[in-house]
DNA sequence: CGCCTTTGACTGACTGTTCAGTCTAAGGAG
DNA sequence: CTCCTTAGACTGAACAGTCAGTCAAAGGCG
């Protein structure tokens, strides 16, 4: 017991670290991250990052992959809380289209953008990125399927709704973090529930709520 | 007139300095493309790129602005050419979706990730972004609403088409450029078209076209 | 003691930027 | 035409700062 709880207080560093480089990662960019600025923000020596990743670049690359996983991980978890079709529709725009404060939650804005980059160049990342991505897609496919299960969806193909959806997604994503005035979160959400309504032969009709106010402070922070 | 002659001569070196500072972003990613690279691609010294630019954040933002301006203006220009809105339709997404070999076309597939993570983190590029991308949504509502105007295209608003439909663009030239095997440039080709016939009330029906060679080429080559 | 963790001091490589000065060509004066 | 001046383009060498990674030693826990 005792080796493990060493094993369990070593093991929550790296987490640490893992999470601290992945939030330097989206604030400054993969290659503009130090290894003392991830040391510093855990309390710790740049040699200690080093004596646990070994390189520089296998940290960035775990970071990368931790959040990655995070995100999914998190998906999965609120969908098994969310039992109608619709509002697990809902609930996956929403993490992707809608700014939560989280800070914890990895799959903050930048981060998406250094992970395209890096995976474009990095065949071990993009291998990855592929990977996920396509569990991102069963992950929506699965939810239609059940919908249409319950009747509550109508009869499409949910592997090609999948595939679309999820492209939009993504770009509605980026123009909400760059915070394009013209597609704020909002109107984002909007469109991205009306295609799927449209698609899935349900109806889903814009009603007016407020956004967080988490959400609110996010994009008023705006430099 | 010499004097002329030689001022379009450093017109001429400044402007393939930032052609070789757009490649090499794309290559290397933004922060870490040296000058050394940029003066050694044009057959200069560093020193001479200093010379011209002042500073090495200037030159790789003013390479990512003349990029970024060049796609657009390609796009206008290939529009002028294209009578039928559904051929403009088509070569908006081909230049969105589909891999084109021309290496001096600055709009090559990696320059839009480093975009838009510089444009999420530098104040400067990020206004700049909002401004062309917009533009970028009006040459699609243009299309459309000159299509209507035809009687070929169906009635929806312009506008919010143009939103929906670039997201799309984006998303799905995201999956293209990260050679995603589900998502291969044909079928990001036929999705937004289909999309874009139901959302204009035309038709568009695939047609078995086959890839360009330099299309090929350029696929195999990924490492 | 023996093992794992942790660190401060150090270094070697890299790189943006400066600077003093060279080379070329243009322009004007005689 | 020839000589001289001037300006701009251009460079090599040097500088100064940064930063990933090394290492020997210390700390602490069992």
């Amino acid at each position: 017991m005792t080796v493990n709880a060493v094993a369990d207080a070593a093991d929550q560093r790296r987490e640490e670290m893992l999470l601290a480089a992945a939030q330097l990662i989206t604030e400054r960019g993969f290659s503009d991250t130090r290894i003392a600025d991830v040391a510093g923000r855990v309390g710790a020596s740049p040699a200690l990052v080093i004596y646990y990743f070994g390189t520089k670049d296998r940290l960035l690359t775990e970071a990368l992959r931790y959040s990655e996983k995070s995100f999914y991980a998190a998906a999965d978890e609120m969908l098994e809380r969310t039992p109608s079709a619709r509002d697990r529709l809902e609930t996956l725009v929403r993490m992707t289209c809608v700014p939560h404060g989280d800070a914890d939650l990895p799959a903050a804005w930048g981060l998406w953008f250094e992970l395209w980059a890096t995976a474009f160049r990095v065949e071990e990342i993009g291998r990855d990125r592929i990977e996920l991505d396509q569990r991102w897609r069963d992950v929506i496919a699965r939810v239609v399927r059940d919908g249409q299960a319950a009747g509550e969806l109508g009869k499409v193909d949910a592997e090609d709704f999948a595939v679309t959806f999820s492209a939009l997604l993504d770009g509605l994503s980026i123009q909400v973090a760059l915070r394009d005035p013209v597609v704020d979160p909002d109107r984002a959400f909007a469109i991205a529930m009306r295609f799927a309504a449209t698609s899935l032969g349900t109806d889903w009709r814009p009603r007016r709520r407020p956004v967080s106010v988490i959400a609110r402070q996010r994009l008023a922070g705006s430099r």
